[in-house]
DNA sequence: TATGAATGAGGCTTCATTCAT
DNA sequence: AATGAATGAAGCCTCATTCAT
């Protein structure tokens, strides 16, 4: 059921407003649909204002799918920096880290189905979108930073990555949400149930956590 | 750069030559480009055989992409089956199954993206696939097994489940695969240089065999 | 007015005559309008077959309005060509070549239209057409014949170069045709009648052949 | 490469300059890509000004459009007339005009794209011009009194007219320019170096010359 | 079983032009 | 006198599919 985002005001000389609509809208005609599946005439038929506008601010349909990813990596990306791990501890933090990496991929489908989207086309947006590649990525600095001092008390292993680590906790929360349909058409969908999504990610976190644990070192 | 199928000998009444034929390149063109991404003519042009036969044999386009998927999973499946654990205890048989998944992954790339796809299309396919659905998971039967036998040795936690088990070893090993352009594109290729590749395997076995352990029973 | 080239019996399944029909009404269509001017819609509007089959036979417009030019110039030089000069004199000969084209160029304004648009396009399209650059200019072949029987018999001047020559006669007969809409609405219509047109046809000629006489020669 | 005649200082309560800056910039852009060809976007940023001024001044595309050609015409027309042939006998007038034609014309180019431009639209425009129209046009006047002088002394052929001879004038010296692209590129470009075009240039005079010669008069 | 020719529907995009300020 | 935002109409082109042989 498309959601249709016209709004009974007509909200005109808004080009800020006219510009988030359409992002927003075409965001989720992609994430539904796909690139080539996507129709920027639904597109427009979603917005609060018309296809021509579409062109008027984003060139053409791939401007506008690249103006989307940007849009989504950059929200995401917001999301991740708020994260506030002050005064946790190494493991606590990084346990923070998972779980909320996880309920964040979750509340965020539509940023992971442009990611799906983006692999499909082998990254070929992402590679020449300045924007993006500029963003300095606190995830991995805030893995370097929690696992330096895990290993500083000498409760973490000495052979972690921070890239590794990241790519661990992306792998497990990515494709809880990317490959959610196929999963539950073959294997049903309790793990989907609210407790099942509990259970998962808490598995999700003990799994990291025990990973990184230093196996002759001082825990608990 | 394309792959052309055509073969100097022309396969004439060679029915299910001709049907294997398409059904490759077919896969092939749907993994590099998506569903609505991929264009009929550009499969024919790859076949040694004509457009006019995927109709014949296959309907339509969708019915071209549903072989796809039901063939890719078939294959899939058969290595699956084909691998051995008998003799092995239950831990050395989860080492190898994961170490197994995320090769068997890697090797079939157009399996992957073809997953990709039918995700992005909510699994529309695959769950009206009479096919698949009747297809016996033996993944799971055997880590049911695994599990079933670690536990009565003590080696492993009580609550496992092997559905949940099964969806942690694909977190890893579809992830590594499906995301590798943005992942790459994001953090550089080191992780998917051979020796990135391996050491990413081990960890992924070692997190799953710490995760299964049993923390008071008698480990190694 | 526009001709509609529709034929009553549907002459389905004439690859060469769908093709040519295409051809022969786009150049009318072209020649009318320009390239930018002419629609797709109205060309395949005056065929016998479909908008489709344009794009079927030539890809896309530029596609098609390069092969008008092609057939165009292919057909002028055809004419050309089948132009007899044997058992003339040099000046009887020149005199009939300049009669010839300007009387050539009169009965071909499409052509002369196409040469005028390509003109326009800084003959982008000609320069990269390999069919025209590699038909053999049998004018220039003819003239320079011409030039060195004349010489030969001391009625030319020695100082003439058969591609000047050419694009004298070009210059007189082309004008005559391309300018035809400015040059009568400036100053009437009368150089564009029967009487007129032959008028300044003998005076092209006339002007030519005293051109190249040779002064001190034996003239008649 | 598109010239642009931004200036540095906005030229701000100048309507003059305004309407000229849009006619001097149209021109050039109608000059390169034709009628249908040009972009009023196009136009608009080569100008120092907005699109919006092109619809106040002009009130529409064609509108521009006319006022370039008739601009360009009361351009030429002025350049003609400022030709002083006072104390010149006959044919050193009459050689004086075709050099100056051919000159002019070569000087000129963006005024003789505008006529083809016109010429393809079958002076549609220039035959609804009032102001075209009204010109007097002096090279004919300038051409019929040399005629008259001329057959005076003897030495000019009886059967001239004035409008005859202009169009021939102008045919050597407007297909030089109109089809310099296409000429070109067919017989190469040697004729249009400068030694070349002053060969045709001295061509066209000694032909006009020759044809109004008297042939039984006292000729030199 | 096989093929080149043909096609209707619908896709993306561009254009000259006007509106609101 | 001037401008950025907005637009309906129409342009070119592509797609999966079918036809006639």
């Amino acid at each position: 059921m498309p959601k249709i985002n016209k709004s009974t005001e007509s909200a005109r000389r808004d080009p800020e407003g006219v510009r988030n609509d359409i992002l927003t809208t075409a965001s989720e005609v992609f994430a539904e649909s796909g690139l080539s599946g996507a129709r920027v005439d639904e597109i427009a038929a979603r917005t609060r204002t018309s296809k021509r506008m579409i062109y008027y601010y984003f060139g053409d349909k791939d401007g506008l799918y690249k103006a989307c990813l940007e849009a989504a990596y950059a929200k995401v990306r917001e999301g991740e920096s708020a994260l506030d791990l002050s005064g946790l501890s190494p493991d606590a933090a990084l346990a923070r880290i998972v779980a909320f990496t996880f309920d964040h991929h979750r509340q965020n489908p539509d940023f992971i189905r442009l990611v799906m989207i983006e692999n499909i086309h082998d990254a070929g947006y992402l590679t020449t979108s300045e924007v993006i590649q500029s963003q300095n990525n606190t995830a991995i600095e805030k893995l370097s930073d929690i696992i330096q001092r895990g290993q500083r008390l000498g409760i973490f292993r000495a052979d972690l990555d921070p890239v590794e680590l990241h790519w661990h906790i992306s792998a497990l929360s990515f494709f809880n949400v990317s490959n959610k349909p196929t999963f539950s058409a073959l294997f049903g969908g309790a793990i989907y149930s609210e407790a099942g999504q509990a259970s998962l990610r808490d598995q999700a976190v003990e799994m990291i956590l025990r990973y990184v644990q230093n196996p002759k070192g001082p825990s608990r």
